[in-house]
DNA sequence: CACCATGTTCCTTG
DNA sequence: CCAAGGAACATGGT
């Protein structure tokens, strides 16, 4: 689920769900989500305070409240990890085995859950501060693009999973935005001739705007009995697999490429997957 | 038992 | 301080 285009199609459900609620009380299930706060910390500063936004920067949610005791405003940050999930459903509805925060609004309540507790739902939102800039935004340019790759010797699939340099590509979206660039994963960042970080530039844009458009389109499923219509939970049962299917290479490994027909390749970089046709993204021929 | 998983942070080494 | 490379975090699926 959660690289940008998903965090996005999230925030578009979730925002109008939450925005306005008033949090009247907090539950801490698992301490480690919300560091470096203290639950002590959480509950404090959240208790009667009002959640006035809800914005996306990168893959994290940003959460825009106002204090009950000094009317000041403040940030909560959240970030999905690998498998966590936010949603809002009725107080009534069981909690789910990994429930990590739970914020009370009255007959319904905010749940964040979370299996393997990498995500985080905190007051510290230093976080931000460190992130490049945002894909879909003016301000993610390929000349500046382009310069900042001449510093890395390591493959360009690794550079574009870090945030600090672009935020909101995950280990998904870095081999499709790759792939439509053709250009192949191994290439070494500073090695990219101008061409190629243009190509690849676009690309990113292209695959992550697609992404939160079929994201937005498709038949998602709401809530956990799919029927109450509270909150995005990835796809609607008994539909096609669309997510895997509007994707072009990732893990699909053996399949045919969808521009060459050539046999998809998985490789392993940075104790990560890629996925590549190893024709359409073949490196440039040396001359000798 | 083995390996794999949409992410980030921390540690060591150079 | 910078960059590379790897392990660690925690749980579950195959």
């Amino acid at each position: 689920m959660p690289e940008l285009p998903e965090v996005e199609v999230l925030i578009r459900h979730l925002r109008p769900l939450v925005q306005g609620r008033t949090i009247r009380a907090v539950t801490v299930y698992r301490d480690r989500v919300i560091a470096p706060s203290t639950a002590r910390q959480i509950t404090q500063a959240l208790r009667g305070a009002r959640i006035t936004d809800l914005t996306r920067r990168g893959k994290y949610l940003v959460f825009q409240l106002r204090s009950a005791r000094s009317g000041r405003p403040f940030t909560m940050l959240g970030h999905l990890g690998m498998t966590g999930r936010m949603f809002v459903a009725r107080r009534t509805r069981p909690l789910p085995k990994h429930a990590a925060v739970v914020l009370e609004f009255g007959r319904d309540r905010f749940i964040y859950e979370d299996q393997r507790y990498f995500g985080r739902l905190t007051l510290d939102a230093a976080a931000l501060e460190r992130l490049g800039p945002e894909p879909l935004s003016d301000e993610f340019r390929a000349e500046d693009f382009g310069r900042l790759l001449k510093s890395f010797s390591r493959a360009i699939k690794v550079k574009l999973l870090d945030q600090d340099l672009i935020a909101g590509v995950g280990n998904i979206y870095a081999s499709e935005a790759l792939f439509r660039a053709r250009i192949s994963p191994r290439l070494a960042a500073h090695r990219l001739t101008l061409g190629q970080v243009r190509r690849l530039h676009r690309a990113i844009r292209e695959v992550l705007a697609l992404a939160i458009r079929q994201g937005s389109t498709i038949p998602l499923s709401f809530a956990g009995d799919h029927r109450d219509g509270l909150f995005y939970f990835g796809q609607a049962p008994g539909t096609p697999d669309f997510y895997a299917e509007r994707l072009r290479v990732y893990d699909r490994q053996g399949q045919p490429c969808p521009r060459c027909a050539a046999p998809i390749r998985r490789i392993v970089q940075a104790a990560r997957s890629t996925f590549f046709c190893p024709a359409c993204q073949a490196p440039a021929k040396r001359l000798r």
